[in-house]
DNA sequence: GCAATACTAATCGTATACGATTTCGTACTT
DNA sequence: AAGTACGAAATCGTATACGATTAGTATTGC
């Protein structure tokens, strides 16, 4: 069997747990692609397991946004229309401008430090541009900033937030390349406040308009997504 | 798809969702406080299913929250140690405060004096206080002013948080009756901002600070929760 | 008398089995 | 020929059954 190379190794025992990691997994790294359709009995032949694991898997995935259930149907991998990725991103520019305000305190100057290293790694990454690579220090980075959120709930909501738009980082900054050399800059600025002890309510602020930036340059490019 | 306010009418086909609206009614109405052990094959014969909805429905319900599920021992009611209603708080306070600010360009006068009139109950509701009645009305008002949110995330946290916090509904402002007159004003400014189509920044800074008083005063008094 | 261990009861986790519902293809009717 | 009705295949939903794990209790050894 093989196992995905970023996984955490969580080994964890119940093979519902199994499953839904399994399959966001493969949701996540583009596997199955939006608008598969995951077929119950298929999947658990596939997984080795009975079938109410796997189901129980499937529910919570859909808890969180990441596939679509229709009873007596069936469930697919959940789409996105740019309605969709009009919401989730609206919702994780207000829960990740809070989580990084709520955390900015708790950043230490090695985090800073780290941060600042991967924002580097962007810059040069502006040339020969790679936007899978792009986008993964992309969330390297924040993750970096707003890690250290004091609240779980927050925080569980801003990983959820990054999780729904997973499926598509491969193609997040292909359709607005020009907004990376922006967002570079703007990542340095949003490092300075945080080195400068700024207000909360200050880099609350920043943070959300940093990503409604990318947000409102996507929806100027207007391009549909697949 | 969704059910609306007036809820009971859903009767949904599935078991799993009969069972999932059973039990977080019983949870939020208060039949099954905090703490309550809920064995499964219990409330299986309980609700004449068999055990596999049941499971789905506490399941999600965790997923929200609202019950804690630890493997191989079982679910209770979600307890609220301060930390968790700080937390839950603070998290409502700034999705709400988000959605009543996207909410209010869609709140029309009809909305603007319905709120209004439930204000004006709530001011009633302080000479013989009633905290009950009185953080029911809190929730009628607020929800006419974010209802019209039209991003369905933000709109489903909002509601969330308030499902969490709807367990100790009953106490919430029997624990600071001094907050219930300010609260009433600031719902009397809340109303003249939205009808002076304000700015959406100051909009949601005013809902926001407005639920973060509730929870100053609450931290503030320093009250131990049952 | 105390502590550690073995045993039992309760409960959860998963597998298998069967009934219910939907979907799609085909044949028949107009 | 087109639309409708019927039927079969696929898939989901739920029930029942059994194995696995935990917690509590009694017993035994020191």
């Amino acid at each position: 069997m093989n196992e995905t190379a970023t996984a955490t190794v969580t080994a964890a025992g119940s093979k519902s747990q199994q499953a839904y990691e399994a399959v966001k997994a493969r949701i996540v790294e583009g596997t199955y692609t939006p608008g598969y359709r995951l077929v119950l009995a298929s999947l658990a032949k596939d997984l080795g397991f009975s079938v109410v694991p796997v189901r129980e898997a499937i529910r919570r995935l859909e808890a969180e946004g990441l596939v679509k259930f229709e009873r007596n149907v069936g469930a697919t991998v959940a789409g996105i229309d740019p309605t969709e990725y009009l919401y989730t991103m609206q919702t994780l520019s207000i829960v990740e401008g809070a989580a990084t305000a709520l955390s900015a305190p708790l950043v230490g100057e090695a985090d800073v430090a780290r941060a600042r290293a991967v924002n580097q790694k962007m810059r040069e990454c502006l040339d020969h541009f790679d936007p899978v690579r792009f986008t993964q220090l992309n969330q390297d980075f924040h993750s970096v900033l707003f890690e250290h959120c004091p609240n779980p709930h927050i925080l569980d909501l801003v990983h959820r937030g990054w999780n729904r738009l997973g499926s598509l980082r491969s193609s997040t900054f292909r359709f607005v390349p020009g907004r990376a050399h922006d967002s570079v800059d703007e990542h340095e600025a949003l490092l300075q406040l945080i080195e400068a002890g700024a207000d909360a309510a200050t880099i609350e602020k920043a943070a959300r308009l940093h990503r409604s930036a990318t947000l409102d340059a996507y929806l100027a490019q207007a391009q549909p997504l697949p």
